[in-house]
DNA sequence: TATACGATTCTTGCATACACAGCGGCCGGA
DNA sequence: TCCGGCCGCTGTGTATGCAAGAATCGTATA
């Protein structure tokens, strides 16, 4: 049942473990409203309650994981308003780092960005959800980074991070792969003709229409199961 | 030396350290580079080392301590570079909050807008900058509920929350408060007319105002003291 | 005199121990 | 049968103990 091995690496055993966490709510393998007890954790990673509960504190504050004083912790419920709250949120912070790394994107990162993009061709054509997801999320890194503004790209990855289950999710609806790597085609386009504004009014309708295909997915799972 | 009281207050003694902390370093009180050492900490409040500990994890997950692991934990440094970085990302959050804010606000929402700004004249005018800035805050949070948009309003908050310290400092830069409250007034009618994108355009001026007029502040205190 | 090495000390990271708050079950009474 | 209070149990919140890594200082050597 166990199959983390102890190797330090540098890493100290409560980062381990929020990461290990992290993952597994931001996948989807562990449920909102599902239980956290530090102690079941503890043994499960072979650790005492301590850096469990410095991990389970650190995910509280991102807003992964929700405390109740005296009563626990539970992976964070996502109600289908707040997911669309936090996509509404998303989109414009999106739109905004594509305005500004249109501006400001060095010749190299124009090409890196291009590259990607060219890589995702393949590999949507076989019908690797997987593997487009991670050049999706490359594709989107790179535009961040783009803006030349280290806090901004920090705070968009965590916001992505965030929400990286809704985002795989809305990928697996029918032919939604194929549009948004035509969609993607846009804004490399208005990136690489340095229009940001053109480019960020791209990226919102991209963002939108990925919450659109989100719908059916989140009134699935998205109901507080508390 | 010590003048916390053992209130529990219904809440947990690293909660209550959590905020002390926070409010420190926001207020400046604990300079950027200062050291935290545990044992100090928690003889400061009467607590072991347990709670600091988890205090200081939830900070740095926040960004306002840093922790190098087995080396302990400092106030986060702050390089103009980052600040004018965080002020960038504030500006254009705050812009869209307004925008949203002008479209959707109720109509009392909007004359509690234009109450709070009607409040400001008087403190003003005897240059009570201490509760300016108090009605400052209560301004823009007044803006971020009317996009209706929870999540949005609490990552606005935290933002501000982050900076808090340079917003005040800029406020005591000469004229400011007066051309700030002007700059709301601008505002306020622009979001009483409804026109979102004028708003925002207010919005960020507003915002680049402030930084601008914070320059002189960051370079004081703002270089890495490691 | 400057530098490199080593022992000491200090602080952190983790484990364990203990106290107390919630929660559920049990019992008695209406 | 249903309601309310008592009691024990489970699990969290905090304190303390121990070990290992980092910093510091002193000493010896080039």
């Amino acid at each position: 049942m166990n199959s983390e091995q102890d190797s330090p690496a540098g890493l100290l055993l409560s980062d381990r473990i929020r990461l290990a966490l992290s993952d597994e709510i931001t996948t989807g393998a562990l449920a909102p409203g599902a239980q956290l007890d530090e102690q079941q954790l503890g043994d499960r990673f072979g650790a005492s309650r301590t850096p469990v509960r410095e991990a389970l504190r650190q995910l509280a504050t991102t807003g992964l994981v929700e405390m109740r004083p005296r009563r626990g912790a539970v992976v964070a419920s996502m109600p289908a308003e707040r997911v669309f709250e936090m996509f509404e949120l998303s989109a414009e912070i999106e739109a905004l780092c594509v305005r500004l790394a249109a501006w400001r994107m060095t010749p190299v990162e124009r090409s890196t960005l291009r590259r990607i993009h060219d890589e995702s061709e393949a590999v949507v054509a076989r019908g690797d959800i997987d593997e487009y997801d991670r050049l999706n999320w490359r594709f989107h890194d790179a535009i961040y980074v783009g803006t030349h503004n280290s806090f901004m790209v920090k705070q968009a990855q965590s916001l992505r991070e965030r929400m990286a289950a809704f985002r795989r999710a809305q990928l697996r609806q029918g032919g939604r792969p194929e549009r948004s790597r035509h969609e993607h085609g846009e804004l490399v386009e208005a990136v690489m003709q340095g229009d940001g504004d053109h480019a960020a009014k791209l990226m919102r309708a991209h963002m939108f229409n990925a919450s659109g295909a989100l719908e059916d997915f989140v009134q699935r799972i998205g109901s507080d199961p508390r």
